[in-house]
DNA sequence: AACCGGTATCGAAGCGCTTCGACAGCCTAT
DNA sequence: ATAGGCTGTCGAAGCGCTTCGATACCGGTT
């Protein structure tokens, strides 16, 4: 390995010059610079980490914290991953990848050990035990979600509660009296997960608000359980002309079941899904939605975070406005028989 | 923070001892011991990573390097990347996630800075440009996937030539001689992806054995790109009875389309896919299929890379045998007309 | 001519840990 | 009784970097 000494002398300068010039805090002449810079290029130098986070107390990584289970909107979190990593490299940070697995105790170790300058938590529940420790620690952090109490925390979510208000709006909109929800997983309401209970408190405000029945039920994803889920619902409100889909994993059974039921999308039943725009534009009709901006949420955390630990930047909640995008999957309520 | 040296003083020994009681490198009477671990307990000492990593030139951090992507076989990715992270910790270590943007620059960052004392690389390519560097630079590594060339390297991953030979030995013994192949984007076979070309090749080799005839066509994930395909298989071999699908974002599309054309499956046409096992269970017929073992592929990636960490283990090429599970989506072929 | 404020550079200390060699005490074998 | 081998502990060096004075030199004031 090379060392900043190695290329100081291959340099002829004194190894505090070296470091000035790689991280620019004293200036340099113009001459010292270009030939500092040229022995680091002709000897391949890159810095210790370990050394570097030694004496400056700084690691320049970001801890990311995803949900364990594999099995709850995936799609959307490892887009959101991919784009903290995307722009925390941007930032001169690289990203470490902590499950949920460990729960609290990472926040524990990350914080101790000053592996990571800073963190974001992904999956956050209303309630997390991580957040005591959190605001304890004095960790600097951004969530992804919403907890019940954001004192003293930096969120970025989606504005669910509007979504949910806005699905309602449109369906209301175009006629339809009676609406049902098909949610997320059971154990998702179970853990009181932030944006599944507010999704359903804007749903509800507005139904309330706008005169339109709402039926809720959690959904397990894949055929059957939207098979069982769907049969209860029309059992129950024969007159559901409105559907809002707030689970990736049900949308295509669900499209499916309603053909080969015979019920037509729009005509007899419209749908208004809660997902990325790739899986609404793929379905097998093109359904209007309200995008759930996962880059964006992980591009926002990063910078928030970064602005944190640059001492710029200060708590606070984001929350981004839903847009409904309207495509072929919702239309006016069948005129009542 | 807490030092190892305020742990030391607390506990009336020297800095030494207490990294010796640490990290179990030398004898320490059971007295000793128990002391120094009430001081840790009591003053809430964590290790400092930077300093540990200088002194033993050692980040206990294994990077992973996953694709930039988010539209390829995403489910598969993320689960592999959470097991890969999930025993990471059970053998101690943490996992750095870089993203493919970087490409082979990356590696060279990687390995020349320390910042992590191996990686892990997805989404591998016949003859990926990272390869020379990880040979170069001697970084200990694992890779998930198959290039071509795998002298000096660790590879992982399902052997999908058998797996391919498997798909159609199991179509050819219900009797079908017209076998078609949905396979990955064309971008994955252009860019040379190890597994697609592999799998291929299993398909074609052994159907040239068994006398079937094989048409292979990729295609996009999404309800209209597979709808094009199947309509250019059908048409240009009308005889077919048996599908395999290796895209996961094929799977629901293809079955609503086949149900909406009146084929039934099995009696009509019989699916085969290649996914893992939720998939296949989760979707609207019980689909007969070879298991992407996601979990183990990380977590043997992962076992292999320390096991080199340790000066244990050696290069070694590990082929997963595949193993297909008879679900509802095959059955004989229909008698010919 | 003495003085000042900048600018450019150097030297040294120190970040918190690991690890090597030294050594004190003790037990066993002769 | 003495040498030799263990076991348990300590001190000090050093990992490669950042950063804080200190210093030397410059041109421009008075």
């Amino acid at each position: 390995m090379v060392t900043l000494a190695e290329v100081a002398q291959h340099a002829g300068v004194s190894a505090s010059t070296v470091s000035y010039v790689l991280s620019g805090k004293r200036s340099i002449s113009a001459a010292t610079r270009q030939r500092v810079e040229r022995s680091i290029r002709e000897l391949g130098y890159h810095p210790n980490a370990g050394a570097r986070a030694l004496a400056s107390s700084r690691s320049n990584i970001i801890a990311l914290m995803i949900p364990l289970r594999t099995d709850l909107y995936v799609p959307v979190m490892m887009e959101i991953a991919i784009a903290v990593a995307t722009s925390a490299r941007t930032h001169g940070y690289d990203v470490l990848l902590l499950t949920g697995e460990e729960g609290p105790d990472a926040v524990r170790r990350v914080a101790g050990s000053g592996l990571a300058d800073g963190m974001i938590l992904m999956d956050v529940e209303l309630d997390d035990e991580r957040l005591p420790l959190l605001r304890a620690t004095h960790q600097p952090s951004v969530l992804i979600g919403l907890p019940a109490r954001t004192a003293g925390l930096t969120c970025v979510d989606l504005d669910f509660w509007a979504t949910g208000a806005l699905c309602v709006e449109h369906l209301a909109e175009q006629g339809h009296r009676d609406i049902a929800v098909i949610g997320e997983a059971p154990a998702v309401y179970e853990r009181h997960t932030g944006f599944a209970e507010r999704t359903l408190d804007g749903l509800r405000s507005r139904a309330r608000e706008l005169d339109v029945r709402l039926l809720h039920r959690p959904c397990q994803g894949g055929y059957d359980a939207v098979a069982v889920t769907l049969a209860r619902i029309l059992d129950e409100r024969p007159g559901t002309s409105g559907l809002v889909v707030q689970n990736e994993s049900a949308v295509e059974p669900l499209l499916a079941l309603l053909r080969q039921q015979g019920r037509a999308v729009p005509e007899d039943m419209s749908v208004v899904a809660i997902c990325p725009d790739q899986v609404a534009t793929q379905s097998s009709v093109r359904l209007t939605s309200v995008a759930v901006p996962a880059q964006e949420m992980g591009r926002r955390a990063v910078e928030h975070l970064v602005a944190k630990l640059d001492g710029r930047g200060s708590d606070e909640v984001v929350l981004l406005a839903p847009e409904l995008t309207v495509r072929a999957s919702t239309g006016p309520a069948p005129s009542r028989a």
